[in-house]
DNA sequence: GAGATTGTCGTACC
DNA sequence: ACAGGTACGACAATCTC
């Protein structure tokens, strides 16, 4: 008997329930949990009867131990259930079948989680905690592992893993090949490894004088691959890194070995990466080592804080770390690999390695967080969208007040609830003008607070009453309904979204006192979950749907947002805009005391945690016309505070599909006319911008326009210009399809744009027409309109190309 | 065949 | 399929006279 401790970090369920992981000293474990009973629930009125005869069923290898009734909750609704323990892990699929067949009544529930994942509910493990196995060591002989025991598990402590040994890597391909239709049919040429523990390496297959220190020559792809496992192996990682690397390099490195027959022995079993290939994404994945694709949570969980146009490697690093990456014509490598060239390009290949490695231990804390509260392990966690984190958590909790999980519904379901859409939002036309003096108000988390203030959960919901009752809800038929939620017993969401924002509040008022990256960390994982529940619960694919709930929240949101505006213009405050959870005044004659008054009596009659806030005051704000027309442009609005800083919402300055010229005078414009500039110097300054478009004096870079492709070539009903250079750019080698950004300058030419987009490289001269009449006068026009120009003045003088006549 | 209208598409706001 | 709805505006496609 032995007694061993281990950081878990990835498991697996075959036929055992496996756990993989570190000792304190980093030695590999391989811990079997011999204790585990699987089991599922089975729910009907028979279960009394049956107990008897389903306690004895058996097929082949599976065959029932165990069958006891419980007390269990099902949609917050306490009711007995049968549950039914198996011999193993594969037995559940067989019995729960064969259940469903004999006894046509029971509603089996919980035959649809992996096992491993039950295994952790089940037990309130964490992976990447401290854990123990007591047992008996046995035979690993398939596994590459230092030790193997089978025995009793238990969880000893909540730290997480102190300082993993991570490893990051990343692959340089020769020619411009992204491994798409063609496949992958060029070498490797470069790999650099860069570890967290004092290690740096590129390899490569091309000798060049004066290499730095991290070289390491080999003698061909083959060679490189090879010697790549090998470093892998030796460097012993527990997270594996790359940068895209689901998506490129490690299925990329999958070809190339397939190709040599090389197999690798990475990962705890010996058999290398494994790439899993569901719906057209590539996950690449390892026994043990956990492989971490930094782009994937970089651009999934961490999206909403990080707010970037782009998740490029490039764009990330300069955010997270505030450098980017080596400067190099990428397009040269080729090129320059056969001049035999390519110092710096090794220098390039090990940065990007390097600010993968570094962009990862700067959102480690995330990770980790993320980690502890879903308590999937983190291959997972670290690829989980929004909708996923939240479904997670959720089944994780239902532990703590014995509820069934709900089934995740089947794909007929899905599609079913997919045709369906409720109300959302109400979003105010805004007075449109340049404002002086300024206060935004706005309610904090209005969707979860409202959620718990009138008890909204799939288990609450009545037809009837008595109960809370929403507001007047239009359906899609245009039917007027109402809804009723229990006001007697809290449900299953409210409670754990109560739960979550005082374990919010908790943690700040901590951080106030001693601030603490780990425990913001935490706060914005629980952040995350609260505010993501509602769109949860509206989408067709979730375990804990109701269309109902969501659409009952966003209308009582539009109530309090719509009575909230109501009260503030009875005190005689100028409303002139509110979109969702928040409101714009025009201070006018009202003071900010004025102000805080209403704020605090508002809060006195709101429910629950409902509060209105105080966002911030505002020098001056300027509101905008809809292009052509006399109404207000929602989402579209400029403020700039008492500190001089500009925020800007809409426009086309904080857009990604505009060039950065257009971009540029935008801002520029507004920034002028917030500072209190007169207007007349704002035009002067966009006329000299034109004059530079009219005399080639624009710089190539700045007329770039770049966008997205949503969907692959073939489905699109309409060829706008992104659609067009897409297929110049696939031409060129490029891989493209839904996904890829695509780039171009709009050339001259007649015809449709369209027809005259060109790369940059390839571009001779721009239309300067397109720049001055489709860029720059578009996004400067609404705004030089609310300074008192009207619209007949901007009109007649678009179609001149000028704004001379201002 | 030019101008108005409608539909598609991408990106932003909350 | 991988949280939701609301909104703007460019451009292409289609309609209208």
């Amino acid at each position: 008997m032995v007694k061993i401790q281990f950081y878990a970090l990835d498991l697996e369920s075959d036929e055992n329930l496996k756990i993989y992981g570190k000792t304190l000293d980093n030695k590999r474990v391989c811990a079997i949990d011999k204790n585990y009973k699987p089991s599922f629930y089975a729910l009907g009125k028979d279960i009394e009867k049956l107990k008897k005869k389903i306690s004895l069923l058996e097929e082949d290898e599976s065959k029932v131990t165990e069958a006891l009734i419980e007390d269990v909750s099902y949609y917050d609704e306490k009711t007995k259930a049968l549950r039914v323990y198996t011999n193993n892990l594969k037995a559940i699929t067989v019995l729960a079948h064969r259940i469903r067949q004999d006894y046509p009544t029971l509603d089996l529930k919980e035959t649809d989680i992996s096992a491993y994942k039950r295994y952790l509910i089940d037990n309130n493990l964490t992976p990447l905690t401290l854990w123990e196995v007591d047992g008996d060591i046995i035979n690993h002989h398939e596994l590459n592992v230092e030790i193997c025991v089978s025995g009793k598990i238990t969880q000893v402590s909540d730290d997480i893993i102190p300082n993993p040994r991570v490893l990051a890597l990343d692959i340089e391909v020769y020619g411009f090949d992204f491994g798409g239709d063609k496949g992958s049919v060029e070498p490797i040429i470069m790999l650099s490894l860069v570890g967290s523990h004092n290690y740096k390496k590129v390899i490569t297959w091309k000798r060049f004088k004066n290499p730095q220190n991290y070289i390491e020559f080999v003698d061909s792809e083959m060679a490189l691959l090879e010697k790549a496992n090998e470093e892998i192996l030796k460097y012993n990682p527990d997270y594996l890194l790359g940068y895209f690397s689901d998506g490129f390099d490690f299925p990329y490195i999958e070809k190339r070995m397939k190709k040599y027959k090389i197999k690798s022995k990475i990962g705890y079993d010996n058999k290398g990466i494994k790439i899993r290939n569901n719906t057209g994404e590539s996950i690449a994945k390892l026994k043990g080592i956990s492989h971490i694709d930094v782009y994937k949570f970089v651009s999934g969980a961490m999206s909403v804080p990080l707010d970037l146009d782009s998740y490029s490697l490039d764009i990330v690093a300069k955010e997270l770390l505030g450098r980017g990456k080596v400067e190099v014509n990428i397009n040269k490598l080729s090129e320059s690999w056969d001049k035999g060239d390519i110092k710096k390009f090794c220098e390039y290949n090990l940065m990007d390695s390097i600010l993968t490695l570094e962009i990862f231990q700067k959102i480690l804390p995330n990770i980790n967080e993320l980690v502890k509260l879903i308590g999937s392990p983190i291959q997972e966690t670290s690829r989980m969208t929004y909708g996923q984190l939240v479904e997670h958590y959720l089944m994780k909790r239902c532990r703590d007040f014995k509820e069934i999980i709900p089934k995740r519904p089947p794909r007929s379901i899905v599609f079913e609830r997919r045709m369906h859409t409720y109300q959302g939002a109400l979003v105010m036309e805004p007075l449109p003008g340049l404002h002086e003096n300024l206060v935004f108000l706005d309610f904090r988390s209005l969707y979860p607070t409202v959620t718990i203030a009138k008890n909204i959960s799939p288990s609450t919901l009545r037809l009837h009453p008595p109960g809370y009752e929403t507001p007047e809800i239009r359906d899609e038929s245009g039917r007027s309904v109402v809804y009723y939620f229990d006001k007697n017993k809290e449900g299953f969401i409210p409670k754990i979204l109560r739960d979550i924002i005082q374990r919010r509040n908790t943690l700040k008022e901590i951080t106030k006192k001693e601030p603490s990256p780990v425990l913001n960390a935490r706060s914005y994982a629980l952040k995350t979950i609260a505010n993501s529940t509602y769109g949860y619960m509206g989408f067709a694919g979730a375990r804990w749907y109701c269309r109902e709930c969501s659409s009952s929240i966003t209308a009582w949101a539009r109530e309090y947002i719509t009575q909230t505006i109501e009260d503030a213009r009875k005190e005689k405050f100028k409303v002139i805009y509110s979109d969702t959870d928040s409101v714009a005044i025009v201070l006018e004659n009202k003071t900010r005391q004025d102000i805080l008054k209403f704020i605090e009596k508002t809060n006195k009659k709101l429910p629950d945690l409902m509060e209105l806030e105080l966002e911030s005051f505002y020098k001056r704000g300027i509101f905008v016309y809809k292009k052509g027309e006399l109404k207000g442009a929602k989402k579209k609005y400029a403020l700039i505070t008492e500190k001089n800083e500009i925020k800007i919402k809409g426009f086309e300055t904080v857009r990604g599909d505009w060039s950065k010229i257009a971009r540029k005078t935008q801002y520029d414009v507004l920034k002028l006319i917030l500072e209190g500039t007169p207007k007349e110097k704002a035009m002067k300054y966009v006329l000299k911008v034109i004059d530079d478009l009219r005399n080639n004096k624009v710089n190539k870079e700045d007329l770039v326009i770049q966008t997205q492709l949503k969907m692959n070539l073939d489905e699109y009903s309409v060829i706008g210009p992104h659609v067009a250079i897409a297929k110049i750019m696939k031409e060129r080698g490029f891989r493209i399809g839904a996904g890829s950004p695509v780039w171009y300058i709009v050339g001259e030419g007649s015809g449709k744009i369209r027809d005259n987009v060109c790369l940059p490289d390839e571009c001779k001269n721009y239309s300067k027409d397109y720049y001055i009449n489709n860029q720059i006068i578009p996004a400067v026009e609404k705004i030089f309109m609310v300074l008192g120009y009207t619209k007949e003045d901007i009109l007649k003088d678009k179609k001149q190309s000028s704004l001379g006549d201002f």
